[in-house]
RNA sequence: UCCCCGAUAGCUCAACGGUAGAGCGGCUGACUGUUAAUCAGUAGGUUCGUGGUUCGAAUCCACGUCGGGGAGCCA
């Protein structure tokens, strides 16, 4: 024999009439004397169930009667559409089998501090928000992967321990692997997808990689998901195509699919119907001179002399000049990773550009053409102090068939923090990482 | 690594040098239409830790622990 239920709350509507046996969670529960309402969750939806003392047994009301918070349990009864029911519909139950007891839940329907709500996250994800969040991640995340599927990419699995550092900057988690020294938790699978974009021409990679940064903002994690596609061929300009293409894609997949999860999070969906292609772009050197005429209106967005790097004041400031995601290109080569292809008419700078959203959520995407020369990707590596021994294989895409290429990487939990107006990232992944929490 | 802030009942907070409190939650009871129900009653404390100042410390000081916000860095 089965437990499992005979529908979900969310198909409910074809069943109007029907005797059903649900199976799920109490998500609340309020007694009237002869009369309980029960509000019973089951991961597609959420349905008020009734029960009234005088038509049903007396041990079916004392099992009701019983039933605590986050109590999970197995409930037959008639679906009926009812005007007064949240969802359209209420279940007259007839007969409640208790599944698994839940003695003093932690998580009330009042309010809690974050430190609390984060210590019991194993807890948390199974409230109203946050699961409305995380569904939407699920989303992107499908979204993300089906269109760049159906627009001829192979997914290409990159590794997550690797011998060195791939861009030589951030700051890495060390383990030791066996008798080979000490081997590093990935920052980007970028180097490795290279090598797949040479074998299938359009790749991408997804999983998550690890920054050991000290960073104690709501934009970061030290464990985070990112995806990173790479196209042979690609230039600059077709890089961005591809990203405002991908990015809105995205968005408008959510739109359409998880408006219901967008109400509960209260996300007015305007800004996101408005991101649509193109998106704006600014040079690294306009950007400059818009920090230098806005000075002033955003705190620390203070004036920069070409060849400083932009910071996250002077970011939220340039996003706030625009109502759609807004690329920042063409940085000074000397500020970025050593693989990016400077401009072959102004090597100054990259071709490059980072994708910023709106409304203060930050960059949420870093792309650029890469070099393909040989000689010039040796010269870059030397320039940045790395050696050379460690990257020939790196390098060997270039001696054997080297393209121009793009590609770019984007952080989910950002873009999810974004589509669903949540102001700290820390809620947009199941169990967060971050620089003082591993538990749970 | 640097700057700022916080820790009091299960939870959210008040008390700011003089007897440790409220709301919610829990428990008991009433209630046939509740949506964070309502009403009545009831239990519940090592004020983060260590040391110091003081007649007296939740309160002031120092150090520590844990956590929150931000910078830098990045997606």
């Amino acid at each position: 024999m089965s437990l499992l239920p005979t529908t979900s709350i969310a198909n409910l509507a074809g069943y109007v009439g029907q005797t059903v046996t649900l199976a799920g969670w109490v998500y609340h529960k309020t007694e009237k004397g002869k009369l309980i309402f029960i509000q019973l969750r089951d991961g597609s939806g959420v349905i008020q169930c009734v029960i009234f003392k005088k038509q049903v047994a007396e041990t079916t009301f004392a099992t009701a009667q019983a039933l605590t918070q986050e109590s999970s349990c197995r409930i037959t009864g008639a679906v009926r559409a009812d005007a007064r029911a949240p969802g359209g519909f209420e279940l007259d139950v007839e007969t409640v089998e208790l599944v698994g007891a839940s003695l003093d839940y932690p998580i009330t329907p009042k309010e809690h501090g974050i430190e609390f709500l984060m210590e019991h996250r194993q807890l948390w994800v199974r409230s109203a928000r946050q699961h409305a969040l995380l569904r939407v991640r699920a989303e992107v995340v499908a979204a993300a992967q089906e269109w760049l599927n159906d627009q001829g990419f192979v997914r290409f699995d990159t590794p997550l321990l690797t011998a060195t550092a791939a861009e030589g900057t951030s700051n890495l988690f060390a383990t030791t692997y066996f008798d080979l020294g000490t081997a590093y938790l990935a920052q980007t699978g970028q180097l490795y997808v290279e090598a797949g974009m040479m074998s299938f021409g359009k790749v991408y990679c997804f999983g998550p990689t690890f920054r050991a940064e000290k960073s104690k903002t709501r934009r970061h994690l030290t464990e985070f998901w990112m995806i990173e596609p790479e196209v042979a061929f690609a230039t600059h300009e077709d890089n961005l195509q591809l990203q405002e293409q991908f990015v809105s894609a995205i968005v408008q997949r959510v739109l359409e699919r998880r408006s219901a999860e967008l109400k509960t999070l209260e996300r007015d969906p305007t800004m996101l119907e408005r991101c649509v292609p193109p998106f704006p772009r600014i040079s690294y050197d306009d950007a400059l001179a818009l920090i230098a005429a806005k000075q002033g209106v955003i705190e620390g967005a203070t004036p920069l002399t070409w060849g400083d790097d932009l910071g996250a004041p002077h970011e939220q400031l340039i996003a706030a000049q625009f109502e759609r995601p807004v690329f920042v290109e063409r940085y000074p080569a000397a500020l970025k990773a050593f693989y990016m292809q400077p401009d072959p008419q102004r090597p100054a700078v990259a071709l490059c550009a980072d994708l910023l959203a709106p409304e203060g959520y930050g960059e949420i995407i870093g792309g650029s053409q890469r070099i393909h020369d040989l000689a010039l990707l040796e010269q870059r590596l030397h320039d940045h102090g790395l050696q050379t021994a460690a990257y020939q294989w790196y390098l060997d895409l270039r001696r054997y068939g080297t393209v121009p290429h793009s590609g770019f990487g984007m952080g989910i939990e950002r873009v999810v923090a974004w589509i669903t107006g949540t102001h700290h990232i820390r809620e947009t992944i199941p169990f967060p990482r971050m620089l003082y929490r591993i538990y749970p």
